[in-house]
DNA sequence: CTGAAAGCGCTTACAG
DNA sequence: CTGAAAGCGCTTACAG
């Protein structure tokens, strides 16, 4: 079939040197000819292109980045192993990797040993041209700043804050929780549970914001003891929903600020013998996995982590492509959609028309 | 400095000569320990190995192609995300994939809407010379047979059964299974619960042949109440737990296939009023992350599945290097681990010392 | 305008 | 089991 662009040579591919040797010419004035140099007499142009066609000569891919030394690889720096995020970041970032022709390097780092020195060194020493730094590194400014220090583009994921000088892909976290919390609203709850994330990540602070938002636009008031502050671990999950389930006057609904905190919630409203949505309604953020893994299945803030992950890889391509100082990062804004599922229904009693 | 344009080499990219010099060998060695040759010695490799680490280094796709053969390109072709699993195993295998130079394309496959003609078919046109088949795949004998006879070798990770002519790499499911099974009954139990894994899946058997023998040989009867049908979902685990624990005289310890089921298990029980692991003890099987997710942590079985991943890319291409018709297909069997962590503890009740 | 030289980073083929 | 040599096909850097 249509091979003949592969990378694979065929046996008997004709070179550079037979195409010299056919027009009469050095293996230079070829190479100048196959690059569009302008220099090149027009008499010993034609003599290089009839010897191309007659030989039907190809040049080979790899001896070209190989000589011209043109590789790019870019590194997809990650910690905390989120790993229904991670996996799905993965496959997209991998893809669009192998699309854009450069390499990607996984990089895990472990905050606790070793220091930002040490992961900036080792990915100087590792050539790499560029970094992807899905949450939570997007937020870590010692990072981002060491990097910059280094001369190393990077590209911030799901941040809610990115400064202006580095390039970002996220979605509205901010939007996407007013969302939910409207949703909420139009559900019949007026008393609605919140639990932060950790605030190491500025997309928890935006995720509240969306939530207060809402209640406001609503006029519901926005009760303290309702809010509680998790650290988007399961575990922090438990304490926040417990913490808040305890209350007098508990809510009838409950959004966390990401699924796993949603699910540590369902956990405890089934401990505690409340049904899910009957009695309490649980949401969450973002539509990883686990969203989907627990019962009842979660509705949820699907974050398209996939095509931001594509997105990413892109924008740190073009960067590096046209470097240029002065240029402004780009900050691409992708869509988010909220999913329906099991874990929402109207309240049991509708408080406007009876309290309680 | 290093004007990227102008100078010849792009920053200082280790190359095999610098790896080289950093493990005191010769770049030629180094080289043999990135295509999994056999010949090195261990001591050899694993410095070299270390060298690589350290530098960071990655091979050079376009050098690898130029100087000799074709670059070799792998599949990972995968169903079913059972995210947790997937994104460790993906971490693995590209790790590896850049170790060994080669390229790794990642491939979802959906069976609802493609068939087994279809995914060879796309795989053939990529250029794919070798495909790596994680659980469940690696037990699709249709899938491995379509393979074969499209000339795509393959090897399959943690097949509880692969036959002769097919690579694997995988645990002694069996014996994990026994030797989880005995620490219950080293714990007091004599009435523990098994929820089964996936028929389509052959590990499942093995995993279920382990609990047997163990029970066997502490001459304690198998009693067929007592085990439930499960396919490695969190849903089919909220059934099987429902049914097993519903049993007017019900088990003291439930030893789930994977963890999804056993984290099922313990909702269940927590639904139900039980404390784990003070009224019941819940154990799981895989170690993924959901296993430290929920509270209490489980106890199960670790599967090394980043370990299993880098194995298959090596497996695989030493047997597109070194194929020869004839050669035994190599099967690895890795190392498990059975890790406590808070799900386990003795019954309430000594069965022995009173009865109920 | 054109060419001779010196590699790019790796592997093949041979030696020890 | 390990290494020294000779390129793979092309480009950069320098001459003329």
């Amino acid at each position: 079939m249509s091979d003949s662009r592969s990378s694979r040579r065929q046996r008997n591919a004709p070179t550079i040197n037979d195409v010299a040797r056919e027009a009469g010419v050095s293996p230079m004035t070829v190479s100048r000819v196959i690059n569009g140099e302008q220099v090149v007499r027009a008499a010993t142009r034609e003599k290089v292109q009839a010897a191309i066609t007659a030989l039907n000569y190809a040049p080979s891919a790899a001896a070209r980045t190989l000589a011209g030394g043109e590789e790019t690889r870019i590194g997809l720096l990650y910690s905390n192993p989120s790993s229904s995020y991670l996996s799905e970041f993965l496959v997209g970032s991998l893809d669009q990797a192998s699309r854009s022709g450069v390499d990607l390097v996984v990089e895990k780092w472990d905050d606790e040993e070793t220091s930002i020195e040490a992961v900036v060194a080792h990915l100087q020493r590792g050539r790499i041209d560029g970094v992807i730094l899905p949450p939570p590194l997007c937020d870590l400014a010692a990072l981002v700043d060491a990097l910059d220090r280094a001369g190393i583009p990077a590209v911030a994921v799901a941040t809610g804050r990115a400064p202006s000088d580095l390039a970002a892909v996220s979605i509205d976290d901010r939007h996407a929780a007013y969302e939910m919390t409207r949703h909420l609203i139009a559900l019949g709850h007026d008393r609605i549970g919140f639990i932060k994330g950790n605030p190491n990540q500025s997309a928890s602070a935006k995720r509240f914001e969306g939530y207060v938002a809402a209640l406001t636009e609503a006029g519901l008031p926005m009760r303290d003891e309702l809010v509680a502050q998790g650290y988007f671990t399961y575990r922090s999950g438990l304490d926040a929903a417990e913490h808040i389930l305890a209350l007098a006057d508990p809510p009838t609904a409950i959004f966390a600020s990401n699924d796993d905190m949603a699910a540590a919630t369902v956990a405890i409203a089934h401990r505690s013998g409340l049904d899910v949505p009957g009695d309490l309604t649980v949401c969450g953020f973002d539509d990883t996995s686990l969203a989907t893994t627990i019962w009842p299945e979660l509705t949820t803030i699907r974050q398209p982590i996939n095509a931001m992950a594509r997105a990413a890889v892109e924008v740190l391509v073009r960067q590096l492509k046209g470097r240029r100082k002065g240029d402004a990062a780009e900050h691409l804004v992708l869509d988010y959609a909220l999913i329906r599922r099991q874990s929402d229904a109207a309240p049991r009693m509708r408080p406007r028309l009876g309290g309680r």
